[in-house]
DNA sequence: TCCATATGACCGACGAAATCGACCAAACCC
DNA sequence: GGGTTTGGTCGATTTCGTCGGTCATATGGA
């Protein structure tokens, strides 16, 4: 279904996702037309999702980045969902299993604004969290073989 | 220093990074060779740190994903955190303050995968893994202005 | 076994987009 | 107020994407 090539544009792609159909070509040892039908067919499938940029968000003033677990007090799930959802610092949040109900990455600019945007949910939730010191593994694609 | 026209052109390539310059030309108001040179400007100055791709893991069988807290035990911070790195399994990871020192993202394709890898790493480290049931907010940007 | 069909690739031509050089205007700075 | 820098446009050239037509290979059925 999905082959060896397809693989090879992904992770080109992964790489730089502005590289042009050509460039794609000579990587793959297609023609561009052929990778051209090869990309519409993964988007169409849903195995390529979007073509997205990586941004360093210290530029625009964040210069803190925190993980935030969140455990909402009972009866106050989708409130808490709605609140984090309706915040744009929070930048990415799963629902998961176990004690905390969703793991959140927040961006703030100063600590005085953690401190503001953690009140807002504390009234729904307890939180716990933790600050980021360093990027261990920048995000980066499972083996797909 | 990044005025209102280099967030929309951010913003633009945030949906969709295989845009045409023509396209960014409109959606900006300016001529295509200004959108190049902005771009240039930008990822020069690491603002804009790289163009990538949203895959769907579940296409490549990682039916579970999850996020684990890694504990090392004393002395045993600097393996553990090379053991991640070399893990591909782990598509992302934090290095953050508090009682957990790492926090990661894990993709598997089975609960016995799951297991294995856990264990590995369980040799050096205490673990705390949460299941992701459900992304309440996919990767999006914080405000820029 | 052999034909019919479907799939996935290639090629070449045409239209669209990127790039490059020349030039222009506003801001800034002595 | 003149020179310089910065950030932009325009138009020509080159590069790239797309589309129609064609071909080879694999597949399935009579």
């Amino acid at each position: 279904m999905t082959d060896e090539i397809d693989q090879t544009l992904i992770a080109a792609l992964m790489e730089d996702s502005r590289r042009s159909l050509k460039a794609l070509a000579q990587i793959s040892g297609l023609s561009s037309p052929s990778v051209a039908e090869r990309l519409r067919r993964l988007e169409e499938r849903g195995v390529l999702k979007g073509y997205t940029v990586e941004i360093d968000p210290r530029h625009f003033g964040y210069q803190l980045q925190a993980i935030v677990r969140v455990r909402p007090l009972p009866g106050r799930l989708h409130e808490v969902e709605r609140l984090i959802q309706a915040t744009p610092e929070f930048t990415e949040c799963d629902k998961v299993t176990g004690e905390d109900c969703f793991i959140a990455r927040l961006h703030v600019r100063s600590m005085e604004q953690l401190d503001e945007l953690l009140d807002r949910i504390n009234g729904y939730a307890e939180t716990n969290t933790a600050i980021v010191k360093k990027t261990s593994v920048a995000r980066r694609l499972p083996p797909m073989n």
